[in-house]
DNA sequence: TATGAATGAGTGTTCATTCAT
DNA sequence: TATGAATGAACACTCATTCAT
């Protein structure tokens, strides 16, 4: 008899594998029955939960994701109301050890430069993009002149992705503590425009 | 005797040939039939000129870091000597025509991925990045104590590298004006700590 | 669940089809796509049971070496046990029907050919060579002295080898009855010279 | 102006190095460019002189023969005029220093064995392979009867292939001598058969 | 629900050959 | 006479996908 209830399961098994194998061997060499060697697993399995190769990387990168939001809800949900709390929350959770591990990290960097060639990867990242800027935006707004809010929230979304690739390309361990003490003084330094 | 003098010519078609390439397509879909392809040449020649598909996105990627450089050292050799206008200079550097245009800067995005599990890529990408930073934090040093000056390039190379990122993976045009002047703030609001 | 227990079949099939392909065109000749096509296999099932060419290659020498070792052992078996007769075994063995028809031998020349330059083949092929010595040698030391026994063996595994190689270059049939004659009367004119 | 009179010298460079390459690397991994290469020549050259590759390989094992047969023809002139002079002679000239040596005959081998598919050099090899054999029964016929004379030449024949293919497929260095008193033996004991 | 044997198109690479010089 | 740049067919091998079980 069938064993039932099992998707949500394999799934998650096999999303992890795609993770893992894409932090250790790039995309490229991330082969269906490496992913599925990872889960422990067979190859046939992955059509039979995600119709295919695409729809597996596809899903793996939008659970990430939603990881990257949650832990950005987390925060916020933990902060004040303040536009400053609210946006150091913002910085915070985008630093939050589940996103600059080093498996994440080199996966995200991975799927990043795969969705300048797949539309439907392109989309996932813009979503994500928009996302961070507009809840940079929102917040600055509150405080700051539409105009220098806008210019406040691209600069903070740059401060955050370029201090994470850095980080992420670095040879040495990610100095978080560090690139948040960074992206905190440029998002005063902005909010201090304002008084 | 054959045709002589043509290796540096033939170099440059196929090294043209793979950015375009690999910006079209990305690199997983770059093969070297296509890259041959787009430089009107046979498949052979690459052996013949590059030892393998190794060694031209090696060479291809190194062309790159050059051509970063030069314009760099451009920007720098046409500025004046105070370190406001030499940090300038390398800012204007990194957003020059020559790097942001798009077919230029998908390849980078691509190449700098793919050097997370390429050592040879690696060793390039992490000279580059620390010649970034070792040139601000040079320039930073000429008028901050030696701690700001670090923390100062780290910050601008972060602001450099996140809004290049983000200006690549966005869907509408660079907006290189507003990005440079994003970088100029951060810049200055450094600066201006000494002051 | 697959179909399963195939493997000793597919590996069975694959081998015969490279003594075939082999025979008919040599090794160089011999791609994995007509190898495959002999076999009324896909070219990708090679590397699935054998990993690569070379593997393939390596198991049908192999397998020629462990028939030619049972065709022996069974004269042997079949034969009294003076030595007279376990010598004369071994020669009617290495002549077996099974080793001299015009497939296998042919097969059996390239394969020694390869060995020069390929040491795993050539592994195989010495280990062959010193069993045919050494048993020859065993038989001799039972009638004669030892440093008697070790010329007759090696010249009478020269002999064998020799009537094997010109049988199987001649245009000819190999001439079967006359091979085993010359090789007997050489045998018994050793053995004399212990009476 | 042309160098004249430089066919025979640049014949006389490729066969060699032909002879050297497929000694080290097989008659496979010899191409054209590595042949050249040790001869210190250019690919071109090859064409230019043997039209292809299989005209060089052609002329690479004529030139062995003409070899084998001159230290025949010069053993036989030194030797005596007797049956049993001449038949040792045909037996020393066949384990001549040229001949016996490493690279000659792993060439030796490896033509032989290409041989069973190009019938090209099938029919130099089996030239050869006659003459050797009705060089022996001439002189066998002169002391023995036709029919045994026919036996003995077959065997002896046999007896020196046999022993040239042991030696060199053997890891050690080939007993020359040790080989010469066993065809000698032999060679003997068939003459016997006469008295 | 899950397997893994089997496929065959697609890839990077090699190499004999050609030919302008 | 001699070169070696250039070609492109042929090759071994990989891998996403299918499917009988």
């Amino acid at each position: 008899m069938p064993k039932v209830g099992m998707a949500p399961l394999r799934r998650k098994q096999l999303i992890e594998a795609t993770v893992t194998t894409v932090d250790q061997l790039g995309l490229a060499d991330s082969t269906v029955a490496r992913i599925a060697g990872e889960a422990g697993l067979s190859t046939g399995i992955i059509s039979h939960y995600f119709g295919d190769k695409e729809g597996l990387i596809f899903a793996t990168m939008r659970k990430m994701l939603r990881d990257l939001h949650d832990a950005v809800a987390s925060e916020r949900k933990a902060a004040g109301t303040p536009a400053q709390d609210q946006l150091e929350a913002i910085v915070a959770g985008n630093f939050d050890e589940t996103q600059i591990n080093r498996t994440s990290s080199r996966a995200w960097l991975v799927f990043w430069a795969a969705s300048a060639h797949q539309p439907k990867l392109a989309r996932l990242q813009r979503v994500n993009d928009r996302r961070l800027y507009s809840n940079l935006c929102c917040q600055f707004a509150r405080v700051l002149p539409l105009k220098d809010a806008r210019v406040a929230a691209r600069g903070l979304a740059a401060m955050i992705d370029g201090l994470w690739l850095r980080g992420t390309l670095s040879s040495d361990e990610f100095d978080v503590a560090g690139a948040r003490a960074i992206a905190y003084q440029y998002l005063h330094s902005q909010l201090q425009i304002a008084g």
